[in-house]
DNA sequence: TATTGTGTTGGGATG
DNA sequence: CCATCCCAACACAAT
Protein backbone atom coordinates (compact mmCIF):
# COMPACT_ATOMS: atom_id res chain seq x y z
CA UNK A 1 0.00 0.00 0.00
CA UNK A 2 1.39 3.53 -1.31
CA UNK A 3 0.56 6.87 -1.26
CA UNK A 4 1.75 9.20 -4.24
CA UNK A 5 2.57 12.79 -3.38
CA UNK A 6 2.13 14.62 -6.68
CA UNK A 7 4.60 17.58 -7.53
CA UNK A 8 3.91 20.50 -9.69
CA UNK A 9 4.24 23.48 -8.63
CA UNK A 10 4.81 23.58 -4.78
CA UNK A 11 8.70 22.28 -5.55
CA UNK A 12 9.72 22.51 -1.59
CA UNK A 13 9.82 20.54 1.51
CA UNK A 14 9.30 23.31 3.86
CA UNK A 15 5.49 24.43 4.44
CA UNK A 16 4.26 21.74 1.85
CA UNK A 17 1.32 20.51 2.94
CA UNK A 18 0.52 18.25 0.64
CA UNK A 19 3.83 16.36 1.68
CA UNK A 20 3.05 16.93 5.35
CA UNK A 21 -0.59 15.07 4.19
CA UNK A 22 1.06 12.16 2.15
CA UNK A 23 3.75 10.99 4.94
CA UNK A 24 0.89 10.78 7.70
CA UNK A 25 -0.88 8.71 5.40
CA UNK A 26 1.05 6.13 6.90
CA UNK A 27 2.04 4.04 3.48
CA UNK A 28 5.16 3.76 1.33
CA UNK A 29 5.75 7.42 -0.27
CA UNK A 30 6.07 7.85 -3.50
CA UNK A 31 6.95 11.79 -4.65
CA UNK A 32 6.10 12.06 -8.25
CA UNK A 33 6.69 14.90 -10.65
CA UNK A 34 4.98 14.03 -14.15
CA UNK A 35 6.32 15.29 -17.30
CA UNK A 36 3.54 16.54 -18.82
CA UNK A 37 2.79 16.75 -22.90
CA UNK A 38 0.46 19.32 -22.71
CA UNK A 39 2.95 21.96 -21.51
CA UNK A 40 5.58 20.80 -24.14
CA UNK A 41 2.66 21.53 -26.79
CA UNK A 42 0.87 24.62 -25.10
CA UNK A 43 2.73 26.67 -22.68
CA UNK A 44 4.83 28.70 -23.96
CA UNK A 45 8.10 27.99 -21.59
CA UNK A 46 11.21 29.31 -23.25
CA UNK A 47 14.31 27.70 -22.33
CA UNK A 48 15.56 29.62 -19.60
CA UNK A 49 12.40 28.64 -17.46
CA UNK A 50 12.82 24.68 -18.50
CA UNK A 51 16.33 25.40 -17.01
CA UNK A 52 14.85 26.85 -13.89
CA UNK A 53 12.18 23.95 -13.58
CA UNK A 54 14.85 21.10 -13.99
CA UNK A 55 16.98 22.78 -11.25
CA UNK A 56 14.09 23.39 -9.07
CA UNK A 57 13.72 19.49 -9.71
CA UNK A 58 17.21 18.52 -8.93
CA UNK A 59 17.22 20.16 -6.15
CA UNK A 60 13.80 18.60 -4.93
CA UNK A 61 15.28 15.12 -5.90
CA UNK A 62 18.38 16.07 -3.58
CA UNK A 63 16.72 17.38 -0.76
CA UNK A 64 13.86 14.20 -0.49
CA UNK A 65 17.58 11.60 -1.38
CA UNK A 66 18.46 13.59 2.29
CA UNK A 67 15.72 12.62 4.04
CA UNK A 68 15.37 9.27 2.90
CA UNK A 69 13.24 8.93 -0.19
CA UNK A 70 13.78 10.59 -3.61
CA UNK A 71 11.57 11.97 -6.88
CA UNK A 72 10.06 9.80 -8.93
CA UNK A 73 9.76 11.27 -12.77
CA UNK A 74 6.63 10.19 -14.81
CA UNK A 75 6.17 10.42 -18.26
CA UNK A 76 2.80 11.51 -20.46
CA UNK A 77 -0.63 12.70 -19.68
CA UNK A 78 -1.17 12.57 -15.80
CA UNK A 79 -4.43 10.65 -16.24
CA UNK A 80 -2.27 8.23 -17.94
CA UNK A 81 0.81 8.48 -16.65
CA UNK A 82 -0.40 8.42 -12.67
CA UNK A 83 -3.05 5.94 -13.40
CA UNK A 84 -0.49 3.66 -14.80
CA UNK A 85 1.46 3.50 -11.52
CA UNK A 86 -2.00 2.88 -9.28
CA UNK A 87 -1.29 -0.40 -9.99
CA UNK A 88 2.30 -0.95 -10.20
CA UNK A 89 2.80 1.07 -6.90
CA UNK A 90 -0.38 -0.74 -5.27
CA UNK A 91 -1.36 3.23 -4.47
CA UNK A 92 -4.30 3.97 -1.76
CA UNK A 93 -3.94 7.88 -1.96
CA UNK A 94 -2.48 10.16 -4.14
CA UNK A 95 -1.97 14.29 -2.61
CA UNK A 96 -1.25 17.39 -4.24
CA UNK A 97 -1.68 21.16 -3.94
CA UNK A 98 -4.39 23.08 -5.18
CA UNK A 99 -3.42 25.23 -8.05
CA UNK A 100 -5.95 27.46 -9.75
CA UNK A 101 -4.97 27.76 -13.21
CA UNK A 102 -7.62 26.83 -15.88
CA UNK A 103 -5.73 24.11 -17.28
CA UNK A 104 -4.93 22.74 -13.81
CA UNK A 105 -8.16 22.66 -12.34
CA UNK A 106 -9.78 20.64 -15.41
CA UNK A 107 -6.65 18.66 -15.30
CA UNK A 108 -6.97 17.58 -11.60
CA UNK A 109 -10.83 17.37 -11.55
CA UNK A 110 -10.25 14.57 -14.61
CA UNK A 111 -7.56 12.79 -11.80
CA UNK A 112 -9.67 12.92 -8.92
CA UNK A 113 -12.65 11.46 -11.11
CA UNK A 114 -10.13 8.77 -12.45
CA UNK A 115 -8.54 8.36 -9.13
CA UNK A 116 -12.08 7.80 -6.97
CA UNK A 117 -13.23 5.21 -9.34
CA UNK A 118 -9.84 3.41 -8.90
CA UNK A 119 -10.59 3.22 -4.87
CA UNK A 120 -7.81 5.60 -4.83
CA UNK A 121 -8.27 8.32 -2.46
CA UNK A 122 -7.65 12.20 -3.37
CA UNK A 123 -6.17 14.91 -0.94
CA UNK A 124 -6.54 18.10 -2.17
CA UNK A 125 -4.21 20.75 0.16
CA UNK A 126 -3.61 24.69 -0.42
CA UNK A 127 0.10 25.59 -0.08
CA UNK A 128 0.40 28.09 -2.73
CA UNK A 129 -0.89 31.52 -1.39
CA UNK A 130 -1.29 33.24 1.82
CA UNK A 131 -5.38 32.54 1.96
CA UNK A 132 -7.32 30.24 -0.54
CA UNK A 133 -9.29 32.75 -3.29
CA UNK A 134 -13.12 31.09 -2.29
CA UNK A 135 -12.55 32.14 1.62
CA UNK A 136 -11.18 36.06 -0.41
CA UNK A 137 -14.41 36.11 -2.09
CA UNK A 138 -17.06 35.20 0.56
CA UNK A 139 -14.64 37.60 2.94
CA UNK A 140 -15.67 40.10 -0.09
CA UNK A 141 -19.73 39.43 0.39
CA UNK A 142 -19.54 37.16 -2.35
CA UNK A 143 -17.72 39.26 -4.82
CA UNK A 144 -14.68 39.08 -6.41
CA UNK A 145 -12.63 41.64 -4.94
CA UNK A 146 -11.19 44.38 -7.83
CA UNK A 147 -9.31 46.65 -6.00
CA UNK A 148 -6.12 46.31 -3.55
CA UNK A 149 -8.29 47.63 -0.91
CA UNK A 150 -10.93 45.67 -1.29
CA UNK A 151 -8.93 42.24 -1.38
CA UNK A 152 -6.97 44.04 1.69
CA UNK A 153 -10.76 44.50 3.66
CA UNK A 154 -11.15 40.76 3.33
CA UNK A 155 -7.78 39.56 4.04
CA UNK A 156 -8.04 41.44 7.25
CA UNK A 157 -11.17 39.95 7.72
CA UNK A 158 -9.68 36.58 7.36
CA UNK A 159 -7.18 37.33 10.05
CA UNK A 160 -3.44 36.08 9.56
CA UNK A 161 -2.77 33.31 7.32
CA UNK A 162 -1.50 30.17 7.96
CA UNK A 163 1.21 29.64 9.67
CA UNK A 164 3.91 27.99 7.63
CA UNK A 165 4.98 24.68 8.62
CA UNK A 166 8.85 23.25 9.05
CA UNK A 167 10.44 20.63 6.31
CA UNK A 168 9.90 16.92 7.18
CA UNK A 169 13.54 15.63 8.76
CA UNK A 170 14.50 12.23 8.29
CA UNK A 171 11.06 10.28 7.05
CA UNK A 172 9.07 8.28 9.28
CA UNK A 173 10.45 3.81 8.29
CA UNK A 174 7.29 3.81 6.81
CA UNK A 175 7.04 5.98 4.16
CA UNK A 176 10.52 3.74 2.24
CA UNK A 177 9.36 1.79 -0.57
CA UNK A 178 9.94 -2.08 -0.20
CA UNK A 179 10.92 -2.25 -3.39
CA UNK A 180 14.76 -0.62 -2.23
CA UNK A 181 15.26 -1.08 -6.08
CA UNK A 182 13.22 1.26 -6.83
CA UNK A 183 15.50 3.91 -4.58
CA UNK A 184 17.89 3.68 -7.22
CA UNK A 185 16.35 2.79 -10.00
CA UNK A 186 17.78 5.23 -13.12
CA UNK A 187 14.17 4.45 -15.29
CA UNK A 188 12.49 7.87 -12.61
CA UNK A 189 15.37 9.68 -13.32
CA UNK A 190 15.25 13.58 -14.21
CA UNK A 191 15.67 13.64 -17.63
CA UNK A 192 18.24 16.03 -19.22
CA UNK A 193 17.12 19.14 -20.87
CA UNK A 194 18.79 18.00 -24.31
CA UNK A 195 16.51 14.60 -23.84
CA UNK A 196 13.45 16.82 -23.57
CA UNK A 197 14.86 18.76 -27.16
CA UNK A 198 15.36 22.08 -25.20
CA UNK A 199 17.86 24.26 -27.27
CA UNK A 200 20.11 25.31 -24.74
CA UNK A 201 22.61 26.63 -26.65
CA UNK A 202 21.67 30.18 -26.50
CA UNK A 203 21.28 30.05 -22.82
CA UNK A 204 23.44 32.07 -20.80
CA UNK A 205 25.13 30.83 -17.45
CA UNK A 206 21.96 31.15 -14.99
CA UNK A 207 21.57 34.45 -13.17
CA UNK A 208 18.85 33.13 -10.80
CA UNK A 209 19.44 28.88 -10.46
CA UNK A 210 16.01 27.17 -9.48
CA UNK A 211 15.31 25.18 -6.21
CA UNK A 212 14.12 25.67 -2.78
CA UNK A 213 17.57 25.43 -1.82
CA UNK A 214 18.72 28.34 -3.79
CA UNK A 215 15.03 30.00 -2.55
CA UNK A 216 16.01 30.33 1.02
CA UNK A 217 19.39 30.70 0.42
CA UNK A 218 17.99 33.94 -1.43
CA UNK A 219 15.96 34.66 1.04
CA UNK A 220 17.71 34.79 3.55
CA UNK A 221 20.29 37.50 2.16
CA UNK A 222 17.21 39.48 1.34
CA UNK A 223 15.72 39.34 5.43
CA UNK A 224 19.71 40.08 6.57
CA UNK A 225 19.29 43.74 5.08
CA UNK A 226 17.02 44.71 8.01
CA UNK A 227 16.87 48.06 7.14
CA UNK A 228 16.41 47.47 3.61
CA UNK A 229 13.42 45.34 4.17
CA UNK A 230 11.67 48.20 7.00
CA UNK A 231 12.00 50.76 4.30
CA UNK A 232 11.52 48.97 1.61
CA UNK A 233 9.07 51.07 -1.38
CA UNK A 234 8.45 49.35 -4.38
CA UNK A 235 7.57 52.51 -6.34
CA UNK A 236 11.22 53.97 -5.12
CA UNK A 237 12.79 50.90 -6.50
CA UNK A 238 15.17 51.48 -9.85
CA UNK A 239 13.69 49.64 -12.68
CA UNK A 240 17.11 50.20 -14.08
CA UNK A 241 19.96 49.28 -12.45
CA UNK A 242 22.52 47.03 -12.98
CA UNK A 243 21.97 44.63 -10.41
CA UNK A 244 18.29 44.09 -9.34
CA UNK A 245 17.24 46.78 -6.90
CA UNK A 246 14.15 44.21 -5.43
CA UNK A 247 14.59 40.68 -4.05
CA UNK A 248 14.46 38.54 -7.43
CA UNK A 249 12.16 35.80 -5.00
CA UNK A 250 9.30 35.63 -7.84
CA UNK A 251 10.39 33.27 -9.67
CA UNK A 252 11.01 30.75 -6.48
CA UNK A 253 7.64 31.94 -5.82
CA UNK A 254 6.05 30.89 -8.92
CA UNK A 255 7.73 26.98 -8.55
CA UNK A 256 6.35 27.10 -5.25
CA UNK A 257 10.23 26.39 -4.18
CA UNK A 258 9.28 29.15 -1.99
CA UNK A 259 6.37 29.39 0.66
CA UNK A 260 5.04 33.23 0.45
CA UNK A 261 3.56 32.20 3.58
CA UNK A 262 7.60 31.34 5.24
CA UNK A 263 8.53 34.90 3.43
CA UNK A 264 5.39 36.54 4.64
CA UNK A 265 6.51 35.81 8.41
CA UNK A 266 10.16 35.94 7.94
CA UNK A 267 9.21 39.61 6.93
CA UNK A 268 6.98 40.05 9.70
CA UNK A 269 9.69 38.79 12.36
CA UNK A 270 12.12 41.78 10.63
CA UNK A 271 9.29 44.31 10.88
CA UNK A 272 8.71 43.29 14.57
CA UNK A 273 9.37 46.53 17.23
CA UNK A 274 10.59 48.50 14.09
CA UNK A 275 9.33 51.30 11.69
CA UNK A 276 8.26 49.95 8.54
CA UNK A 277 6.90 50.65 5.20
CA UNK A 278 3.39 49.48 4.35
CA UNK A 279 1.41 47.64 1.52
CA UNK A 280 0.81 47.74 -0.73
CA UNK A 281 4.23 49.54 -1.57
CA UNK A 282 6.03 47.51 1.39
CA UNK A 283 7.60 43.82 1.22
CA UNK A 284 4.33 42.74 2.42
CA UNK A 285 2.23 44.53 -0.09
CA UNK A 286 3.80 42.92 -2.82
CA UNK A 287 2.84 39.65 -1.58
CA UNK A 288 -0.86 40.70 -1.07
CA UNK A 289 -0.66 41.96 -4.95
CA UNK A 290 0.34 38.39 -5.38
CA UNK A 291 -2.64 37.46 -3.64
CA UNK A 292 -4.51 40.45 -5.29
CA UNK A 293 -4.07 38.20 -8.81
CA UNK A 294 -4.54 35.18 -7.94
CA UNK A 295 -7.58 35.46 -6.12
CA UNK A 296 -9.16 37.67 -9.37
CA UNK A 297 -7.81 35.19 -11.48
CA UNK A 298 -9.12 32.49 -9.59
CA UNK A 299 -12.60 33.81 -9.52
CA UNK A 300 -13.00 35.85 -12.82
CA UNK A 301 -13.97 34.31 -15.92
CA UNK A 302 -11.52 34.15 -19.72
CA UNK A 303 -9.06 36.79 -17.11
CA UNK A 304 -6.52 35.73 -20.08
CA UNK A 305 -8.51 37.28 -22.89
CA UNK A 306 -10.28 40.20 -24.03
CA UNK A 307 -12.96 38.63 -25.34
CA UNK A 308 -15.46 36.97 -22.98
CA UNK A 309 -13.63 38.06 -20.09
CA UNK A 310 -16.41 40.44 -17.96
CA UNK A 311 -13.83 42.43 -16.14
CA UNK A 312 -11.72 43.71 -19.39
CA UNK A 313 -12.05 46.44 -21.65
CA UNK A 314 -13.16 45.83 -25.11
CA UNK A 315 -10.61 47.95 -27.24
CA UNK A 316 -9.93 47.30 -30.75
CA UNK A 317 -6.11 46.43 -30.80
CA UNK A 318 -4.41 46.35 -33.94
CA UNK A 319 -2.79 43.36 -34.85
CA UNK A 320 0.68 44.47 -36.33
CA UNK A 321 3.16 41.54 -36.93
CA UNK A 322 6.31 44.14 -37.58
CA UNK A 323 5.40 45.78 -34.44
CA UNK A 324 4.99 43.46 -32.35
CA UNK A 325 8.06 41.43 -33.88
CA UNK A 326 10.24 44.70 -33.20
CA UNK A 327 9.09 44.95 -29.74
CA UNK A 328 9.71 41.54 -28.77
CA UNK A 329 12.65 42.20 -30.89
CA UNK A 330 13.10 38.52 -32.45
CA UNK A 331 16.97 39.29 -33.07
CA UNK A 332 19.64 39.93 -30.75
CA UNK A 333 19.63 43.81 -31.09
CA UNK A 334 17.09 46.14 -29.88
CA UNK A 335 14.57 47.25 -32.57
CA UNK A 336 12.02 49.47 -31.38
CA UNK A 337 14.52 52.04 -31.60
CA UNK A 338 13.86 53.29 -27.60
CA UNK A 339 17.03 52.19 -25.89
CA UNK A 340 15.26 52.09 -23.02
CA UNK A 341 12.63 49.97 -24.11
CA UNK A 342 15.14 47.66 -26.49
CA UNK A 343 17.34 47.27 -23.58
CA UNK A 344 14.60 46.27 -20.78
CA UNK A 345 13.47 43.78 -23.75
CA UNK A 346 17.26 42.41 -23.97
CA UNK A 347 17.51 41.62 -20.38
CA UNK A 348 14.07 39.83 -20.57
CA UNK A 349 15.29 37.79 -22.96
CA UNK A 350 18.78 37.09 -21.66
CA UNK A 351 18.04 37.15 -18.09
CA UNK A 352 14.76 36.08 -17.67
CA UNK A 353 13.88 38.73 -15.23
CA UNK A 354 13.33 42.51 -15.39
CA UNK A 355 12.33 45.29 -12.24
CA UNK A 356 8.89 44.95 -11.86
CA UNK A 357 8.42 49.13 -13.72
CA UNK A 358 10.45 48.02 -16.15
CA UNK A 359 7.38 45.61 -17.25
CA UNK A 360 5.12 49.07 -16.80
CA UNK A 361 7.61 50.70 -18.94
CA UNK A 362 7.52 47.60 -22.29
CA UNK A 363 3.86 46.86 -21.38
CA UNK A 364 2.59 50.33 -21.22
CA UNK A 365 4.57 50.85 -24.74
CA UNK A 366 3.44 48.18 -26.68
CA UNK A 367 -0.31 48.56 -26.24
CA UNK A 368 -1.87 51.67 -25.49
CA UNK A 369 1.02 54.34 -25.10
CA UNK A 370 2.63 53.66 -28.14
CA UNK A 371 2.58 50.56 -30.81
CA UNK A 372 -1.15 49.60 -30.29
CA UNK A 373 -0.83 45.96 -29.88
CA UNK A 374 -2.82 44.01 -28.03
CA UNK A 375 -1.81 42.84 -24.39
CA UNK A 376 -2.44 39.24 -24.84
CA UNK A 377 0.49 39.47 -27.32
CA UNK A 378 2.90 40.87 -25.02
CA UNK A 379 1.51 38.39 -21.81
CA UNK A 380 2.48 35.63 -24.54
CA UNK A 381 6.37 37.42 -25.28
CA UNK A 382 6.48 37.60 -21.03
CA UNK A 383 4.79 33.83 -20.71
CA UNK A 384 8.01 32.54 -22.68
CA UNK A 385 10.59 34.89 -21.41
CA UNK A 386 10.30 35.65 -17.84
CA UNK A 387 11.75 32.85 -15.33
CA UNK A 388 8.83 34.33 -12.73
CA UNK A 389 6.11 33.95 -15.39
CA UNK A 390 2.85 33.11 -13.84
CA UNK A 391 -0.80 32.87 -15.30
CA UNK A 392 -2.86 35.40 -12.85
CA UNK A 393 0.00 37.66 -12.27
CA UNK A 394 1.15 38.12 -15.42
CA UNK A 395 -2.83 38.12 -17.15
CA UNK A 396 -3.61 40.72 -14.30
CA UNK A 397 -0.63 42.88 -14.90
CA UNK A 398 -1.09 42.99 -18.51
CA UNK A 399 -5.10 44.37 -18.15
CA UNK A 400 -3.42 46.76 -15.56
CA UNK A 401 -0.95 48.31 -17.88
CA UNK A 402 -3.10 47.93 -20.95
CA UNK A 403 -5.74 50.33 -19.12
CA UNK A 404 -7.87 47.08 -19.87
CA UNK A 405 -8.78 46.52 -16.00
CA UNK A 406 -8.22 47.71 -13.02
CA UNK A 407 -6.31 50.58 -13.51
CA UNK A 408 -8.25 53.38 -15.94
CA UNK A 409 -5.98 56.19 -16.03
CA UNK A 410 -5.35 55.74 -18.99
CA UNK A 411 -3.96 59.36 -20.28
CA UNK A 412 -0.94 58.43 -17.85
CA UNK A 413 1.69 56.85 -20.31
CA UNK A 414 4.92 55.97 -19.84
CA UNK A 415 7.77 57.74 -21.96
CA UNK A 416 9.75 55.81 -23.51
CA UNK A 417 12.56 58.81 -22.88
CA UNK A 418 12.38 60.25 -20.04
CA UNK A 419 11.13 57.27 -17.46
CA UNK A 420 14.21 55.73 -17.35
CA UNK A 421 16.31 58.91 -17.07
CA UNK A 422 15.12 59.26 -13.36
CA UNK A 423 16.88 56.62 -12.03
CA UNK A 424 19.81 56.01 -14.84
CA UNK A 425 20.18 59.97 -16.03
CA UNK A 426 23.96 58.40 -17.11
CA UNK A 427 22.04 55.87 -19.61
CA UNK A 428 24.51 52.94 -17.93
CA UNK A 429 21.84 49.99 -18.18
CA UNK A 430 21.67 50.76 -22.22
CA UNK A 431 25.20 50.70 -22.31
CA UNK A 432 25.48 47.62 -20.52
CA UNK A 433 22.12 45.79 -22.46
CA UNK A 434 22.93 47.54 -25.86
CA UNK A 435 26.69 47.15 -26.77
CA UNK A 436 26.23 49.13 -30.29
CA UNK A 437 25.26 52.12 -27.61
CA UNK A 438 27.94 52.07 -25.20
CA UNK A 439 30.19 54.79 -26.31
CA UNK A 440 26.95 57.28 -26.73
CA UNK A 441 27.33 60.62 -25.48
CA UNK A 442 24.44 60.60 -22.63
CA UNK A 443 23.39 63.87 -23.58
CA UNK A 444 21.64 60.82 -26.35
CA UNK A 445 22.29 58.06 -25.17
CA UNK A 446 17.92 57.89 -24.40
CA UNK A 447 17.04 59.51 -28.46
CA UNK A 448 20.44 58.92 -29.70
CA UNK A 449 18.04 59.82 -33.11
CA UNK A 450 18.84 63.27 -32.20
CA UNK A 451 22.50 63.38 -31.77
CA UNK A 452 24.30 64.90 -34.87
CA UNK A 453 25.86 62.57 -37.18
CA UNK A 454 29.61 63.61 -36.03
CA UNK A 455 28.69 62.39 -32.53
CA UNK A 456 27.31 59.30 -34.06
CA UNK A 457 30.74 58.57 -36.14
CA UNK A 458 32.55 59.53 -32.63
CA UNK A 459 30.50 56.91 -31.03
CA UNK A 460 31.10 54.49 -33.58
CA UNK A 461 26.88 53.94 -33.81
CA UNK A 462 25.62 55.48 -37.13
CA UNK A 463 21.75 55.24 -36.32
CA UNK A 464 19.95 53.67 -39.06
CA UNK A 465 22.75 51.41 -39.63
CA UNK A 466 24.08 50.44 -36.42
CA UNK A 467 21.34 50.98 -34.35
CA UNK A 468 17.87 50.90 -35.77
CA UNK A 469 15.46 55.15 -35.87
CA UNK A 470 12.50 54.83 -33.75
CA UNK A 471 9.35 52.80 -35.27
CA UNK A 472 7.25 55.24 -34.13
CA UNK A 473 7.24 58.77 -33.26
CA UNK A 474 6.27 58.84 -29.13
CA UNK A 475 4.51 61.79 -29.12
CA UNK A 476 2.57 61.49 -32.31
CA UNK A 477 1.60 57.64 -31.21
CA UNK A 478 0.46 58.60 -27.72
CA UNK A 479 -1.58 61.04 -28.45
CA UNK A 480 -3.48 59.24 -31.88
CA UNK A 481 -3.72 56.08 -28.79
CA UNK A 482 -5.34 58.85 -26.13
CA UNK A 483 -8.01 59.58 -28.55
CA UNK A 484 -8.89 55.49 -29.73
CA UNK A 485 -8.45 54.94 -26.02
CA UNK A 486 -10.93 57.77 -24.96
CA UNK A 487 -13.36 56.20 -28.11
CA UNK A 488 -12.88 52.15 -26.69
CA UNK A 489 -14.13 54.22 -22.85
CA UNK A 490 -17.05 55.67 -24.45
CA UNK A 491 -18.28 52.82 -26.90
CA UNK A 492 -17.18 50.12 -23.99
CA UNK A 493 -19.51 52.14 -21.42
CA UNK A 494 -22.35 52.25 -23.81
CA UNK A 495 -21.98 48.91 -24.69
CA UNK A 496 -22.42 47.88 -20.47
CA UNK A 497 -25.31 50.37 -20.30
CA UNK A 498 -27.10 48.98 -23.43
CA UNK A 499 -26.26 45.35 -21.85
CA UNK A 500 -27.87 46.16 -18.18
CA UNK A 501 -31.00 47.80 -19.93
CA UNK A 502 -31.43 44.87 -21.37
CA UNK A 503 -30.81 42.70 -18.19
CA UNK A 504 -32.88 44.94 -16.52
CA UNK A 505 -35.93 44.40 -19.05
CA UNK A 506 -35.58 40.67 -18.55
CA UNK A 507 -36.04 40.87 -15.19
CA UNK A 508 -38.46 42.89 -15.30
CA UNK A 509 -40.27 40.61 -17.11
C1' DT B 1 -29.77 57.63 -8.72
C1' DA B 2 -26.51 61.29 -8.12
C1' DT B 3 -22.50 62.84 -5.93
C1' DT B 4 -18.12 62.60 -3.97
C1' DG B 5 -13.69 60.63 -3.07
C1' DT B 6 -10.03 57.84 -4.52
C1' DG B 7 -6.67 55.57 -7.42
C1' DT B 8 0.76 50.97 -6.00
C1' DT B 9 4.53 53.54 -8.64
C1' DG B 10 3.36 59.90 -15.10
C1' DG B 11 4.78 64.18 -17.34
C1' DG B 12 5.83 68.81 -17.51
C1' DA B 13 6.13 73.49 -15.73
C1' DT B 14 7.49 76.17 -12.03
C1' DG B 15 10.05 77.92 -8.31
C1' DC C 1 18.60 69.38 -8.46
C1' DC C 2 14.52 68.83 -5.89
C1' DA C 3 9.82 69.28 -4.41
C1' DT C 4 5.33 70.78 -5.57
C1' DC C 5 1.54 71.62 -8.26
C1' DC C 6 -1.37 71.09 -12.13
C1' DC C 7 -2.70 68.74 -16.24
C1' DA C 8 -7.08 66.23 -18.14
C1' DA C 9 -10.12 63.19 -17.23
C1' DC C 10 -11.77 58.19 -16.22
C1' DA C 11 -13.99 54.27 -13.59
C1' DC C 12 -15.25 52.46 -9.68
C1' DA C 13 -16.50 52.24 -4.70
C1' DA C 14 -18.76 54.30 -1.11
C1' DT C 15 -22.51 56.84 0.46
Amino acid sequence: MSVICWFRKGLRLHDNPALTAAIDQGMELFPVFVLDPWFVANARVGPNRWRFLHESLTDLDNSLKAIGSRLFILKGKPEEALVKYYSKFDVKAITWEYDSEPYSKERDQRIEEISESKGVKVIIKHGHTLYEAERIFKANGNKVPLTYQAMQKSMSNLGAPPKPKPAPSQLPSHCEPKNKALMTSTKFNIPSLEDLNIDVSELLPPLYPGGESEALKRMKKCLSKKQWICNFEKPKTSPNSLEPSTTVLSPYLKFGCLSSRLFYYELAKVYEGNKHSQPPVSLHGQLLWREFFYAVGALSPNFDRMEGNPICKQIPWSNDQKLLEAWKHVRLQGRTGYPFIDALMTQLKREGWIHHLGRHAVACFLTRGDLWQSWEEGMKVFEEFLLDADWSLNAGNWMWLSASAFFHQYFRVYSPVAFGKSTDPDGDYIRKYIPALSKFPTKYIYEPWKAPLSDQKAAGCIIGQDYPRPIVDHDIARKKNLQKMSNAYKADKEKRGADDTSNKAKKKK
